[in-house]
RNA sequence: GGGCGUGUAGCUCAGUUGGUUAGAGCACCGGUCUUACAAACCGGUGGUCGGGGGUUCGAGUCCCUCCGCGCCCACCA
């Protein structure tokens, strides 16, 4: 029996959000069974959220779809394994914790175990990497307590217990292991190679992390000389700083103009350097005068050609993105020294100018300086355009020079259950578009530190060729602080000793491996084979060449499988003019304040109206409708219970053809949201829920009335009673995942427990069916 | 330059394998305090479905083409 419906006076939605967080959280409602079998859990990977970043409203608008799934297949009966990550990897938190604590992270300083933080420094402090990183879990942790409140608040149905952090000692352990397992297979390597290259943050960057901008720049036609009898051959250039790195000409080899020149040599204005002539197909004869100068490095287009060339390499920009200072050996007559002596250590903007204003001097800059404007490789985050210099780097193959590699990613693209489905082809295009493997070491102090030490011969050169891996059950380990087995810390940069990896790694490098973190990879077995594959991961679209790309890799690589089956694709929240809502557009509402003005069941219902990867408004006009329908939830219960709707009655019950018929309406209703949820389609599942429970509210309520307050017999009563009380539980379980406190507030006047974990409907068997007879009757 | 998506009432969006006079909510207008709900209920105005062409008995839906918007990608001469 159900107890006796105690149903307030004046139904509120006022309290019930801290009421029913608290609520369930005392239950344990959303803690994972880990008794399960993998059949029977629903895991997903949730993305963890940068905690030095604000909360903004795409958070509150992907979170909601992903838990609405999620409280759907908790209610279908499946354990949902649903953990929080805190993502405190990366640069926001580095610089967040440096300005906050006036400190800066240095590698070389040995680990501080009594370093308490620092208040009010006037001079920076220079700490340990291990302290600088517990001073990150420190800065973190009261961020993490914000978005925690907010998840709550919001209602998602996250297990609390099941947390992690990218950058603890256990993300750093997973990430070295999975590393180390890398390099051991042959999947891991070093090269020195060209490297994008950014100048402010001074580390190298991978392909993932590049984003083209348009800048202005200029064309200038700058003539060379042909060494045998000093004809001038013109090239055009936008980057004339670069002229001291000039090692070649290339032009297409169908090019007539320049077919006589191949094989031959010129020599450079200003610098005098004799370079030879040389033939590709990659040359453009439309672009500039159809012959270019191959500069080490200008572009990847000179990288190919110097690579496949074979030429000499010339780097005339430093780490700093500054010209370098010493003349380099190949520049070798006075005139051509003094020229370089003028650019020497100047930025690459100012040297342009300065080798602009040197070629109109010399004669050899021919017409007027073209202003054109150009897309310019960037870091992300970064605001001064990359360079390429040359460095030793760790790499992790992707596919990017690996064919079959490629073809098996492709595959795994392939396998994965898209949502919306038109999302593969990113993944398709961007695994396809791979210029090479994927670059994960980074010069940063902050991060996850490559596990790999590397000897010193006894003439003090380093081995880099023959690293020092460490033992697997040692991990973590800095290498800047920790000593491989078998030498002391007194060999630390001595001849015949060690030297550690100064390096991090790439944020992506972790951040791949959340399904492993989180499900116990390598720490809980029992715990991981319960969970893995994931059954989800919810994600934007503009991290699929990222995150969802590195975490197939990783998977690929050492489980040979995918990490999940499904990937639910989020879309951004778009502010009225239709473009992005972004911090710097100044158009950021705090979530917070959303909730408190509008309930989160009611912010919860404009996010559940935006279907999976499509970009949505911002609309304060659908929260206003969603605060509507949860009041309408409680006026609509409230009345249904105080008619003696009863759902403990069998449906056999229910003899009238107008009962019936509003019963077999809901059946349609309960397959179609069903089937909605199991495509990942919760908007479709809340509006065929909502459309038809209006009708119910405004035709069938209505016309049941009289007959309850007892106009007709009593079985006809108990008829109207006991299809209320099913037709009232039914919409709750349906309405459960979009609005869990409202339902959950309504399901506690006459039931027990919470409708968070009670059964999703199935199809109720009727002795008739037929939806026609209610919509007649509300004609 | 290539790819993907999108364009339906003033606004936000549904329109399932092409099938009768194109739908909902909001907004607007006009009613109703009828004992669940005025944050409600009842009724109404409003669209040549981005433009053009084609296939078809029939096109918002399929094909071609053009335009707008958004995103992803692309060797910066």
């Amino acid at each position: 029996m159900n107890p006796t419906p105690n149903v307030p006076e004046k139904p509120s939605l006022t309290g019930l959000e801290a009421k029913f967080v608290k609520n369930w959280l005392d239950e344990k409602t959303y803690e994972f069974d880990r008794s399960k079998d993998r059949a029977d859990v629903f895991s997903i990977d949730t993305p963890p959220p940068t905690v030095s970043g604000s909360l903004h409203v795409g958070h509150v608008f992907s979170y909601t779809h992903t838990d609405c799934i999620a409280r759907f297949q908790r209610m279908q009966g499946k354990a949902v394994f649903y953990p929080m990550g805190w993502d405190d990897n990366g640069l926001p938190t580095e610089r967040r914790v440096q300005n906050y604590f006036n400190v800066r992270c240095d590698p070389n300083l040995p680990y501080d175990p009594n370093f308490k933080a620092p208040e009010n420094l006037k001079d920076t402090l220079s700490i340990s990497r291990r302290n600088f990183i517990e001073l990150c879990e420190q800065l973190t942790l009261e961020d993490e307590k914000a978005f925690e409140d907010l998840w709550q608040r919001l209602g998602i149905s996250v297990d609390w217990n099941l947390t992690y952090q990218t950058v603890n000692l256990h993300s750093q352990r997973i990430s070295q292991l999975a590393f180390i397992r890398n390099y051991k297979r042959g999947e891991a390597y070093q090269a020195k190679a060209p490297t994008l290259w950014d100048v402010t943050f001074q580390t190298a960057v991978a392909q993932a992390e590049l984003e083209d901008r348009e800048r202005p720049g200029a064309y200038h036609r700058v003539a060379f000389k042909k060494s045998s009898d000093g004809t001038e051959v013109l090239i055009e250039t936008s980057r004339p700083e670069l002229l001291p790195a000039c090692v070649a000409l290339v032009a297409n080899p169908d090019d007539d103009r320049y077919k006589p020149l191949f094989g031959t040599t010129v020599k450079s204005p200003l610098f005098e350097v004799e370079v030879p002539v040389v033939a590709h197909q990659l040359a453009d004869p439309e672009k500039g005068t159809g012959i270019a100068m191959i500069c080490t490095f200008g572009d990847l287009t000179d990288v190919i050609w110097w690579r496949e060339f074979q030429l000499p390499t010339r780097p005339v920009i430093g780490f700093d993105g500054r010209i370098i200072k010493e003349v380099p050996e190949w520049i070798v007559t006075e005139t051509a020294k003094a020229a370089y002596e003028r650019i020497a250590g100047k930025t690459a903007h100012s040297a342009k100018e300065e080798i602009a204003t040197m070629l109109i001097d010399s004669g050899d800059l021919k017409g007027e300086v073209q202003a054109i404007t150009h897309p310019v490789k960037f870091f992300e985050k970064g605001d001064k355009p990359l360079e390429i210099v040359t460095t030793r780097q760790w790499y992790i193959k992707n596919g990017g020079r690996d064919e079959s590699l490629r073809s098996a990613l492709l595959e795994r693209g392939k396998q994965l259950r898209w949502h919306p489905s038109h999302m593969e082809v990113r993944y398709q295009n961007w695994v396809e578009g791979l210029n090479g493997d994927w670059l994960i070491s980074r010069q940063r102090f902050f991060g996850v530190p490559i596990p790999m030490w590397y000897p010193i011969d006894d003439n003090g050169t380093v081995l880099f060729d023959s690293p020092i891996v460490p033992e697997e059950s040692a991990l973590p380990i800095d290498p800047a602080s920790h000593v491989p087995a078998g030498y002391s810390e007194s060999q630390r940069g001595q001849a015949g000793g060690f030297i550690g990896d100064a390096d991090v790694m790439d944020t992506w490098a972790t951040s791949s491996l959340t399904p492993q973190i989180a499900g116990g990879w390598q720490t809980d077995e029992d715990l991981f084979n319960r969970v893995w594959p994931f059954d989800m991961r919810p994600q934007a679209h503009e991290i699929i060449r990222t995150w969802l790309f590195s975490s197939v890799v990783r998977a690929h690589l050492e489980h040979d499988s995918l990490p999940w089956t499904d990937a639910a694709i989020s879309g951004w929240i778009l502010d009225p003019d239709r473009k992005k809502m972004s911090k710097s557009k100044g158009n950021v509402v705090t979530p917070i304040d959303l909730l408190d003005e509008h309930g989160s069941d009611a912010v919860r219902y404009w996010a559940a109206s935006g279907r999976p990867g499509t970009d949505t408004a911002f609309d304060v006009g659908q929260m206003k409708i969603g605060r509507r329908l949860a009041i309408k939830i409680l006026n609509a219960s409230k009345f249904a219970l105080s008619l003696g709707a009863t759902s403990t009655e069998p449906l056999s019950k229910v003899t009238v053809a107008l009962d019936q018929s509003m019963l077999s309406e809901l059946n349609t209703v309960i397959r179609d949201a069903t089937k909605a949820f199991e495509q990942f389609n919760y908007t479709k599942a809340l509006e065929v829920t909502e459309k038809f429970f209006w009708v119910f509210c405004d035709d069938y309520l209505e016309l049941v009335k009289d007959r309850v307050y007892g106009s007709l017999g009593e079985s006809e009563k108990l008829s109207a009673q006991v299809a209320l009380g099913h037709a009232i539980e039914n919409f709750l379980k349906l309405f459960a995942p979009f609005m869990p406190f409202v339902t959950d507030e309504v399901w506690s006047w006459w039931k027990s427990g919470s409708v968070h974990i009670s059964t999703w409907p199935t199809t109720l068997t009727l002795s008739s069916d037929d939806p026609m007879i209610l919509q007649a009757v509300s004609e």
